[in-house]
DNA sequence: AATGAATGAGGATTCATTCAT
DNA sequence: CATGAATGAATCCTCATTCAT
């Protein structure tokens, strides 16, 4: 029984937790981060304001949460692919279609992230962004000087075109998750890698 | 004698605003955009607070005068050259150069922009950026769409390359602004219009 | 059995209204009154929020509890002394001797009472406070004037020396329990009251 | 001009700061510390909220601001004459008068002081009072001292009898705060230093 | 009886904006 | 024109108290 009762507990505390996570995400969203309030997400959550300083300490903690997890899913999402199994070309779709795919889905939450708040908290922020992009490049540089030594790509820097690879999927990202630009993110992952390999391969 | 006096009070006045703008220029770019202040401001520029409202009617109009200045720029700077003279292979170069160039000057500024203030004011500041980005890829789908018809490249979606192009500069724009790779700008777009164009040049 | 049972649930009342007493009176004193939460008053005594709330009503109520038993205590130990056999100077070391030992251990709980709280609170701890100070230094002026009258001691203002005698043993008191001056209450106490005795006795 | 101006600012300057620390003088005392609230201080000063934040940095400031003062004065009322020129008897009738004088003027602030806030301004104000005190005993410890060794005063324990002297001056004087006991000062301050002086001079 | 999640009023502090000098 | 003191709405966070389980 108290093992039933923690276990009921638990879910209560998992589902505040992730119903104020998910308020809190879309208050961020549509209004900015400094723009949302504790009321406005307490309000969007359906609790009293005091509940959601039950299972998250400050607004920056919520903040950090939703920053943490959707991190984590980006570089999950995006990083293994490149040292995995298959063809460059392959790899080069796969990755833009994650980044992309990532981007349409989040909307533009992890944005909003790095531009807001105070100094230091974007400082860390930024960080973790950081690792997460330094990690796609470095997929990326490995597997381009691999393929370099092994004849099937042209000699390049490899450095600076995998800095190239990763701006241009999340440059095209940005363009589509502000609406500027429409149409599947599948034709859109296309159309990249098949333009970078064109670029690439050994002729 | 009032056509001096004027005159006398237009100097001053433009340049008291442009005491204030570059004020808020850095204090924007320092704090982020909810983090600065308009005693931060004054207190920058050398004025009183109130001085800064005899010249600027709120915060935000300081920031959309900012934001103005700094877009009309971008796009003079990256615009023209795609539809003027020379080879598809200079334009890449000097087109990656111009966004690079600019954001290296501009720091994040632009940035901080877009994900911060009341909502409204977010919208209008997209649209601008919106403004010139469209410009931007419309100089090239056009560029593409023609150099295609002469034979000069191979047969692809202008459009979702024009896209691929201008979300490429800007996505290692961003990372070179955040201090994640560094090097010469020089370089960079070196290195990027030549993957670029030999991924779509005819053979 | 409903006897039995009556009295088993008594017991555990006493007990947890014990528990709940003693729990608060550490953090009355650790953080002052308006320093000590319902939270931190539970955690201490080991039972949950709500707990507390079925023995005792308000936070107010908690601290009344304490500051009638500190207070009783108090006067216990210091009014029936004065009035009871013995001769003067005994009486004044004995008294010395009480207060000093009563602050020594209750370290200063008493003290935070009455500068904190709501005023009408206060008051009523005031007023409670007053009537044990009261009664002591009654005690002392009727045992002045009647040493007076018998000749043991030289004229004086029986009411201003009362409450000399009264406020020197609570001034020194709280010299000690500030951990201002250290040393043995006994030393304390016989100093005191051996000054007081060569300062009111006949020549 | 620029003097003039300089000085009028001044002027505007302190009496702000001087009516709100009078305001938050009034407050303290009627609601104690922790029932004092910013709200409170500036209605009873009459001005807005953020007026009182113009002049000083939080509530803990204004706290502070006031118990220097006090505590300043206390000293300088209290301490000097001991060491100064006369005899013991009138130094003790002018130490009772000072201590009285202050605590009668001052009513009970410095009392509130010391038992709210967070420990750490406690610990603070506690310090500084620990200092008066300190200098009060030991001004007293070694004019006694003197005394002995001149043979004016019986052989005692200087340390304790100066502890014992302070100690009933501010517990008179914290009784007649409290308006446990009336009378005029001089009255009581007499009474006690023929007490003291009876009980220490020399047979 | 016991629990502890939920509540929301209340308080400290910030800062854009106004206005008298 | 310039100033900067004054304002008070807005915001984050705390915590005494309630109540469904």
């Amino acid at each position: 029984m108290s093992a039933q009762k923690l276990r009921k507990a638990d879910v209560v505390t998992d589902f505040r937790r992730a119903q104020v996570i998910a308020a809190a995400r879309e208050r961020f969203t549509k209004h900015g981060i400094s723009g949302t309030t504790m009321d406005g997400i307490a309000q969007a959550a359906g609790v009293a304001k005091g509940t959601v300083y039950l299972y998250y300490k400050s607004k920056e903690d919520i903040f950090r949460q939703i920053l943490d997890e959707d991190l984590a899913q980006f570089q999950d999402e995006t990083v293994p692919p490149i040292g995995g199994p298959g063809d460059v070309e392959h790899k080069l779709d796969a990755f833009f279609l994650g980044v992309l795919g990532f981007f349409d889905r989040k909307k533009d939450f992890c944005e909003h992230a790095i531009f807001e708040m105070g100094s230091e908290v974007r400082k860390k922020a930024m960080q973790r962004f950081e690792v997460v992009f330094k990690a796609q490049v470095q997929a990326w540089e490995t597997l381009l000087a691999d393929a370099q030594r092994d004849g099937l790509i042209d000699p390049i820097d490899a450095r600076a075109t995998a800095v190239l690879i990763v701006g241009a999927a999340t440059g095209v990202a940005k363009q589509r998750l502000r609406g500027w630009v429409g149409g599947p993110a599948e034709d859109a992952a296309t159309q990249a890698s098949r333009t970078f390999w064109k670029g690439l391969a050994a002729r």
